[in-house]
RNA sequence: GGAGAGGUGGCAGAGUGGUCGAUUGCGGUAGACUCGAAAUCUAUUGUAGGGAAACCUACCGGGGGUUCGAAUCCCUCCCUCUCCGCCA
């Protein structure tokens, strides 16, 4: 959620902010219900003193051993109209909420404006993109070939976009894993398995819910979600906390499963890995003092490319437009991979600067130099989803006798071995 | 799942209907003493909202209720602990 505040301070550059990302939010309505807000706060809280001050009469004179019922009788002869500016108070918080829930976090200065991904600007490119050679096959074909994956049987016993690894396709699988986790552990990231079902109140507090209730699977009977990300369940961690600024920044890496419904999207990417409603993917997690939040979000995003980087694949990385960004960010580079074969660039990480976008729903909270609590910004990129990176893996590293040249970094994953063979 | 006991400020821990936003201790901060530190002493120390300010309002796990008045009584949900049952 934005600062409130700016509602009353300066609706003009939420207006603006807005319409940077092409909503053409309901401003004027929020100034109205501000206000209104704040006047009935004044109603309602000059009658509850008011009625306090009453009250504490009666205490005296009780105390006193003195007879108070006229006392209590002209409290209780006082009309309901506190209760009534009470309720109507509740439901112009309650409106106001609502909105400011469903609205998304204001673009920061240095994002570009623009209203689709057509918009985005290429911050770099890494590596050399070299045409596919004529007998290349593409990755369903090199994967099919070498048994990594079983889509079919994936259908049966869940349904479309659940895929099963098998053989040296799940060990594979575990060998990213593993080495994302170490290489981010070695770069200061606190490894935690956080739990793959959250409550209400998490999902609130990331900004998943109330507006992206359809993407999520749901555990109705306990009120439970299965998260879309990691990043659900490690930023909560510290929700409803003020962390020592000592002790800042804060940075996590988690693997977990994904699960997401992906509602509306069918036909888009529904062959193979582009799409899934399950995948694997290690999460980096930050915490981050206001003032150093820009600084961080390059350093987690240099972060998620050097991943890329020493597997050899060609990446981009791009800074997104404001119109293309995500609901909490303020700021968001994507890095994507070429697939060679595919002819594609293909996304397997964002990196995100939310501010105190999330902060403020999930009371993430630190200290400022005057030792008074502020909000916390958190950030977050992946480090990296791993079915994408399986595409662009396949398409580079086949050869041309239908084997897969395992990139250097994982090949201690795999019992030293170089070649992948049906 | 059954039975019981609990959830109070950064932590520990009082408080069972009337100046309780809350005794006290520890911790934190500032000061005194000291060459300095420790010890000791003194003061101070929650969060949020409204208001130009004075100040007011709210918060004792969450929500609801009773009452002139609730940390305190009632209902409900959540969580923790102990015992029993079940179980990877």
């Amino acid at each position: 959620m934005i600062n409130p505040r700016l509602v009353r301070e300066n609706p003009e550059l939420l207006r603006k902010a807005w319409l940077r990302r092409g909503l053409e939010a309901p401003v004027d309505r929020l100034v109205e219900l501000d206000e209104s807000r704040r006047s009935l706060i004044s109603v309602v809280e000059a009658a509850k003193a008011a009625k306090n001050a009453a009250s504490a009469e009666v205490g005296k004179l009780k105390r006193e051993g003195k007879d108070a019922s006229d006392a209590i009788a002209a409290i209780k002869s006082r009309g309901d109209e506190q209760v009534e500016a009470e309720s109507k108070l509740a439901a112009t918080e309650k409106e106001l909420e609502d909105i400011l829930m469903g609205l998304p976090n204001l673009p920061h200065d240095s994002v570009p404006d623009g209203r689709s991904s057509e918009d985005n600007v290429v911050a770099r490119n890494w590596g050399e993109i070299k045409e596919a050679p004529a007998w290349a096959k593409d990755h369903l074909q090199v994967g099919e070939a070498l048994k990594l994956f079983d889509f079919k049987r994936g259908a049966k016993i869940s349904g479309a976009g659940f895929p099963v690894y098998t053989g040296w396709g799940a060990r594979l699988e575990r060998a990213l894993v593993a080495w994302f986790l170490d290489e981010h552990r070695e770069a200061g990231f606190l490894e935690v398995q956080p739990p793959l079902m959250v409550n209400r109140a998490s999902m609130t507090g990331t900004g998943n819910l109330p507006k992206f209730a359809d993407q999520l699977y749901t555990c109705q009977e306990d009120d439970l979600y299965l998260i879309p990300t990691a990043e659900v369940p490690v930023t909560n961690l510290h929700a409803d906390e003020i962390l020592d600024p000592k002790e800042m920044p804060i940075k996590y890496c988690a693997y977990t499963p994904c699960f997401r419904r992906e509602a509306g999207s069918y036909g888009k990417d529904t062959k193979g890995f582009l799409r899934l409603h399950q995948f694997d993917k290690v999460e980096m997690v930050w915490f981050s003092a206001p003032e150093a939040s820009y600084d961080a979000h390059e350093v987690l995003t240099a972060q998620a490319e050097n991943l890329v980087k020493k597997l050899g694949l060609p990446y981009r990385t791009l800074l997104l437009c404001s119109g293309d960004m995500g609901f909490g960010a303020a700021k968001c580079y994507d890095i994507e991979v070429w697939a060679p074969v595919e002819k594609k660039w293909l996304e397997v990480s964002s990196c995100s600067n939310f501010e105190d976008f999330q902060a403020r729903r999930a009371g993430i909270r630190t200290r400022g130099a005057d030792g008074k609590p502020v909000l916390a910004h958190t950030l977050n990129g992946s480090g990296l989803a791993t079915p994408r990176i399986l595409v662009a893996l396949l398409e580079t590293y086949q050869q041309e006798d239908g084997s897969f040249k395992v990139p250097e970094v994982l090949r201690p994953y795999l019992g030293g071995v170089e070649f992948l063979r049906a």
